[in-house]
DNA sequence: TGGTGCCTCAAACGCTAGTTTAAAACGTCT
DNA sequence: AGACGTTTTAAACTAGCGTTTGAGGCACCA
């Protein structure tokens, strides 16, 4: 088992230990249980819990990013001639990427937003911080292009809106699972990635531009 | 000391310091260290932690549903003789009760949204159950309204974009303080829970009217 | 005054957590 | 084959957790 192999493991361990139960409710233990290593590999390979969290974040946020990046620089180029990106598309772009960047199946994705809704409702900002501080210009590049779309929305306003856009999607990932319960009881219905996706783009349009 | 105080104390405690650093990150020590009583105050009043954690929601959330739950009746009564309530009125009924009807300062308010956000982050669906168990039958009399309020939108569509909305305000709501930060340093513009509620609404209205 | 419930208190219990240690195993190069 | 840096291993360590215990305090009523 080379070096590389642990640490992938407990990456894969972590994930979904951490999506399942939370950073807290997870131990060390379950996680190099379920991954099949030592318990003190952890510590050799991280260093400390803390790392091991960011490590997480860092291995599924940096090709996201970097995808968004070229992916926004394309549009800026498009838009260099005149005209702006419709608002569909910026979200039409983003969520697709976000579902597929990956090669693997979206369930990743799902994980990880529900990675994302437990970073933000813990206490500690060491780690909103460490994602403000390593992916704010990407976020910042997406709504410049988003203030052109929407000339007419106040930037205070649009400011706002995204964050909650933000919410309503990481909430909603969050809580998937438990979601996907009542949906199956009251609408006979099973939910997917792209079904949750599709209900989204509408909803998060419609916000955007705000009603009333 | 009578027995009131000493319950009352760790709640007002319990409720701060779970807003604050979650449930699994705040010991009972924490807790009572912080309302001045004994460590085994909260077994002996409370019987467990987690029973703590439901007296702590059930302190806030049962006032408050028990004013909704009047002030929907009383707009059903209204709407009894032909038409339907408004969009807007809704959420303006719903956001000025949840912050307004506990007498004191909505600050109150903000605290609880943050435990609501933790609460669904959660892993362990007790307390998610054990809300839905006893706050349901409000929150469905709330959808019922809304459905006539907005009889284009199919049910299953709104049934999403409901929690969509929730997720805004809660995520939001969560985070405040961070974004008070951002929003102070980009806009030099401090937050306030009225500010929020009157960004969120034509947020919310029309993300549940969908746009595109 | 003595007894009866309710409450408080300091101390301890059992347990699990993250982390550290030192020896053993491994792979690689001379 | 032997030495060396890296990785794995089992075991222990320290710290903090929720909970329990039993003695003590306090108000109240006979």
């Amino acid at each position: 088992m080379s070096q590389s192999d642990t640490v992938q493991r407990i990456l894969d361990a972590a994930e979904v230990l951490f999506a399942q139960k939370g950073f807290a409710e997870t131990s060390l233990r379950a996680i190099t249980s379920r991954a099949g290593v030592n318990l003190a590999a952890v510590n050799y390979h991280f260093g400390s819990k803390e790392a091991l969290i960011q490590a997480v974040f860092e291995r599924y946020l940096t090709p996201f990013c970097q995808a968004l990046d070229a992916k926004l620089e394309e549009l800026e180029g498009e838009t260099r001639s005149g005209g702006e990106v419709p608002l569909e598309k910026l979200f039409t772009v983003a969520s697709r990427l976000a579902l597929g960047s990956h090669g693997d199946e979206p369930r990743r994705a799902m994980i990880f937003f529900r990675l994302s809704g437990q970073a933000y409702s813990q206490p500690q900002d060491h780690l909103r911080a460490w994602l403000r501080e390593h992916y704010g210009p990407v976020f910042r590049r997406f709504l410049a292009l988003l203030r052109r779309a929407v000339p007419d929305v106040p930037p205070m306003e649009l400011f706002w809106r995204v964050h909650f856009s933000l919410g309503a999607v990481i909430f909603t990932l969050s809580g998937m699972e438990s979601l996907q319960a009542i949906s199956k009881k009251d609408f006979n219905q099973s939910v997917t990635a792209a079904h949750i996706t599709q209900q989204l783009l509408p909803f998060v349009v419609g916000g955007i531009r705000g009603g009333g």
